[in-house]
DNA sequence: AATAGTAATGCAAATGTTTTCATAAAATCT
DNA sequence: AGATTTTATGAAAACATTTGCATTACTATT
């Protein structure tokens, strides 16, 4: 007999093949030192005739880390995060860890539920984006004392450890610059703010220091666009269609910018020259657009290599089990890029 | 004493605190039909109390699925991917499975790695990017009788289930439509295709078309470019600053039709007035482009959501635990999508 | 040569569930 | 009222590991 039926042989299946007791089987795995080279040997062996693999969920139980990590993202398929879920992966995985991933669209009571099922699976650690959360998301975490992090805001006074940058400044950052450049015909396209605390401290910055310069855009010139090019596009299209319209768009974020240009390019209008487009967040590719996008560039695959190496040592931090870890709060630089999509006026 | 130390209630202490047998806590959460409700009450109440969370860990080992699915994929952060993890992850979610996910950038190596952690939590079926697998990936697959599908490509002979389209007819699809518009001075700008059987058999399609009606580029015009829009900008740079230049350029994927086209753009040459361009795959945001990208539709959206219910079916399919589920084979349809880079020469 | 120390291994308990089987109590039937 | 079925619960085995403790066999020390 090779193989165990259906390819699922057990430690016990591997000691017995190689005239060993079990405990030392598990030893060679997790101690190898402390077992005889030669003993190592014929375990190896029978290990490979048999195709055996070891269970970690048997290795969790007894008390073991189960070795993941969980990502819950509002929406994967996503210029923003997709970069951050990226980094974020090579990190942890670097670091042999698991990743469970998940997305809630921007419900935050299906991130609740996401977040009672990773725990059910015994996740070494939780990693949320931003710092907007349910009442009893925050209660959960706390009672359980689970290692976690907030990806891509920085807030002095968060929660929880967190490590990203501040949209808030992000958001004056850009206006201040169209201002300077002499705009004061500022429309603001931007996604929904409830339950998202980016694109909320974005506009509140923007908005401060339009209202500081007295150039708070009419009710008509403040819209609000999902998250995605064809939306934007549309969404944003009424704005030119007026007799008299803006000479600069600010952007909650680099998709929406790009959904701007192309509706002004569609109804030939020239960026810069006819409209300043201004976005948030430079994701791979605004650099290379033609015109290239002026936008306040965030890093993030150092913000999400940093989180995922940051999410490890918190998961260090907190052995034994019930240790609870000291929170980790880490800001990242933003600065504005500015390229080819502004001009002064 | 309200809650234990550290909040990690066990099964034990809810039957304790709720007066019941342990077989009565796990029956009024597996069988709650077979359970008095008012002791289903009493429970639930000590499951509060005790901020009690169920260790699935402790269920796999039992003998029940893990309920986990994984997810490899060369690149996450990928317009091609993103679109297909999402749905994939939404189908499966759907299911109450919840997703692993890991990215092998591409190497053959790294792919089987991952497929061996992936078994060590005993997810409960695989899911891969293509049907380019090492043979101790096919090996192991077949080994351990666990349920696979292989994601973006369609094979009526593959190895494994499938679920996608055929790279070769989108090539050729492509090239045709070029060929049709009254090009032959056209030029290739392709990703790497060692290890990747979607690049290969596009390429494979669109050479055959060519060399069918004599036209098949020179060398020179034969470009190999990494999948992102910075680096396809810079590399097809070459072709356009010839004295001879190509009258279209058929272009492997939609990220690097954008490339050629801000190239393009930078050179102050005019899409499509002096050079045509096509792209494959149909991304996000193509059809938003201005002009609009001509290009080969591929349903992304479609392909995962099917891959993931498909998965689950297998999973279903392949209980009892080692019977061996069925091959399935859906073939995507792909179509042209003719928009407004290409123009009749 | 006896003793102490060390290296290598095995035994058995423990981990947190589910499930089979057995039992007790209640409800239904004759 | 007794027999039978149904409903509700509990006891204990099983799942695949890890690890503390005990044991054996060497090696080094006096």
């Amino acid at each position: 007999m090779l193989l165990k039926q259906g390819g699922k042989a057990d430690i016990v299946d591997v000691a017995r093949r190689a005239r060993v007791s079990i405990s030392t089987v598990s030893r060679s795995f997790n101690h190898p030192d402390l077992v005889n080279p030669a003993t190592r040997k014929k375990i190896e062996r029978a290990v490979q005739a048999l195709g055996y693999i070891r269970n970690r969920a048997a290795q969790t139980m007894h008390g073991r880390r189960s070795g993941t990590i969980g990502l819950i993202v509002p929406t994967i398929d996503n210029a923003i995060f997709a970069e951050v879920i990226q980094s974020f992966s090579d990190a942890v995985d670097h670091a042999g860890f698991t990743l469970l991933i998940a997305s809630h669209g921007f419900d935050l009571d299906r991130e609740y539920a996401v977040l009672r099922k990773f725990l059910e699976h015994r996740v070494d650690g939780v990693a949320l984006i931003g710092l907007d959360h349910s009442e009893p998301t925050f209660q959960l975490l706390d009672q359980q004392a689970v290692p976690v992090i907030s990806i891509w805001n920085y807030e002095a006074d968060s929660r929880i450890s967190c490590v990203g940058a501040k949209n808030y400044d992000a958001g004056r950052m850009a206006a201040e610059h169209l201002v300077e450049l002499g705009h004061r015909r500022i429309a603001l396209v931007f996604p929904v703010t409830i339950g998202n605390d980016r694109a909320r401290g974005r506009l509140g910055g923007a908005v401060e220091v339009l209202q500081d310069q007295g150039a708070l855009p009419p009710e008509e010139w403040t819209i609000q666009s999902p998250y995605n090019i064809a939306e934007a596009k549309e969404a944003c299209g009424a704005l030119f269609d007026l007799p008299e319209y803006p000479s600069a768009v600010l952007c909650g974020n680099d998709v929406i910018a790009q959904g701007v240009i192309y509706a002004l390019l569609k109804r030939g209008l020239k960026v810069p020259e006819d409209v300043s487009v201004m976005g948030i967040g430079d994701f791979k590719g605004s650099k290379e657009m033609e015109p290239a996008l002026t936008t306040i560039h965030f890093p993030a695959h150092e913000i999400g290599g940093l989180a995922g190496r940051e999410m490890c040592q918190l998961i260090a931090q907190s052995e034994p089990p019930n240790k609870v870890a000291s929170l980790i709060r880490t800001k990242c630089d933003i600065r504005l890029s500015a390229r080819a999509t502004c001009r002064a006026v």
